[in-house]
DNA sequence: ACTTTTATGATAGTATTACTATTATTAACA
DNA sequence: TGTTAATAATAGTAATACTATCATAAAAGT
């Protein structure tokens, strides 16, 4: 993939665009560390901006609140990951495969080290994503945020690969409540794997990933192919 | 389902027993309806004890903090989904009916006000299910945690049903992974119906269980049934 | 009946969190 | 060179998440 390429956001959770300041991209690098290492309840903007030599009201200035920083790495992260599916995808012509390589980009996501953005740690903010990306749309303000475009990136990769199941069988009824189970378990079975192993088969180890995609590959694809589809029709 | 039946949880995420006593209940009772109304991180014990006419150090007496509460509350609504799921099949001697029914009595688990214990509404319970209950796992106490066996309930009712799947075919490889998908779908799809609707096919209306449930039975035994079993062997 | 234990209430206090406000300093820009 | 904008430094506030102490009342044990 290309070094230094830029995720355009469709919103803002942000007060000042991080990306354009010295100051932004280190409130975003070492936030992505801090809350991995901590955890986002107890990470604190305070301790964040002892850990980057500033202050917390500096960082106030760019989010409203830890909640909006969270909203905005979560969102980049998906829509690097729509990035990447459509890079990874846009020359396989056969949908099976193309679905197949799209399942693939999603469940590796947080493998690879190949840093698109010099100042973000994907393999880092992928951990924060698979632990602590429910937290963004289980809240009481999940409408309000809706309403403020905040949960676009999920909806678009979700659209895109319901879009990809409908090119293989455009009769199957629930492409996008299929992808969205699919990418949540994409996450949630490799966690289960190394912290509550009693849920699933998937095994702690260096192919935990290849694991997922193999059930989350069977899974997709029995459903899919098993409502009857006449393509010549 | 009778009324009066008794929940045992096998651990304790409690100081205090809560059943045992008056305030213990009402702690109960109040919380539920409280952590529904503000969201888990809006509640406080303070508020819970303004609410019940008690003060903030009682309720510390028989929780160490709200998060072992939401640990209690969860732990309690899986242990009483495994009992009625139990009570529901018990019965049925098609394996297929009943993991049909197994799914039915998960997905529609907040539907039927039927209270199996008087000082708990189990309507309100599940929607805290929905929005809350992946906070429970999802911390950096996770590990420590599990050996507590916080867990315990939650594991029971996806062993449980895994082995309703094996009922079905012993050949499918991975039935923890499904039903631990499937159980989080079954929650999850009405929370994206309501909430964030481009996530599903599932409308947000009177039927939005009965979909839900459509959608994860053809996705289950579609899975269960692409795998070659020969019952005669 | 009397003592001991246990549960609750009442009150106070602390460290931390989640902010907001003010002012000074420095860098950028016109 | 003067103006604007960004940050740092500092202070302050209300709420949160607790812990501690003591009084009282009810329940249990002897």
């Amino acid at each position: 993939m290309a070094t230094s390429i830029h995720i355009n956001l469709s919103h803002k959770s942000y007060l000042r665009e991080p990306e354009s300041t010295e100051l932004g991209r280190k409130i975003i690098t070492e936030s992505i560390k801090l809350i991995d290492a901590l955890g986002f309840e107890q990470f604190t903007f305070k301790k964040l901006a002892a850990e980057i030599g500033s202050t917390e009201a500096s960082v106030y200035r760019y989010f409203e609140n830890k909640h909006k920083l969270l909203v905005y790495l979560v969102s980049w992260y998906w829509a690097w990951v729509d990035y990447n599916v459509t890079f990874q995808t846009h020359n396989i012509q056969d949908p099976r495969q193309r679905l197949c390589r799209a399942l693939e980009v999603l469940t590796k996501a947080g493998q690879d080290d190949d840093p698109a953005v010099a100042y973000i740690d994907e393999r880092i903010l992928y951990r924060i994503v698979v632990a602590e990306s429910s937290k963004v749309y289980h809240t009481k303000e999940v409408d309000a945020e809706n309403k403020e475009g905040y949960f676009l990136e999920i909806k678009r990769l979700c659209r895109h690969l319901a879009q990809l199941v409908l090119d293989i069988n455009p009769a199957y009824p629930y492409p996008h409540a299929l992808i969205s189970t699919i990418m949540d378990a994409a996450h949630q079975q490799p966690y289960f794997a190394k912290h509550l192993p009693s849920l699933t088969e998937i095994k702690d180890t260096q192919r935990a990933k290849e694991e997922t995609l193999e059930f989350l590959k069977h899974l997709l694809f029995s459903a899919v192919d098993s409502v009857e589809y006449n393509s010549k029709q």
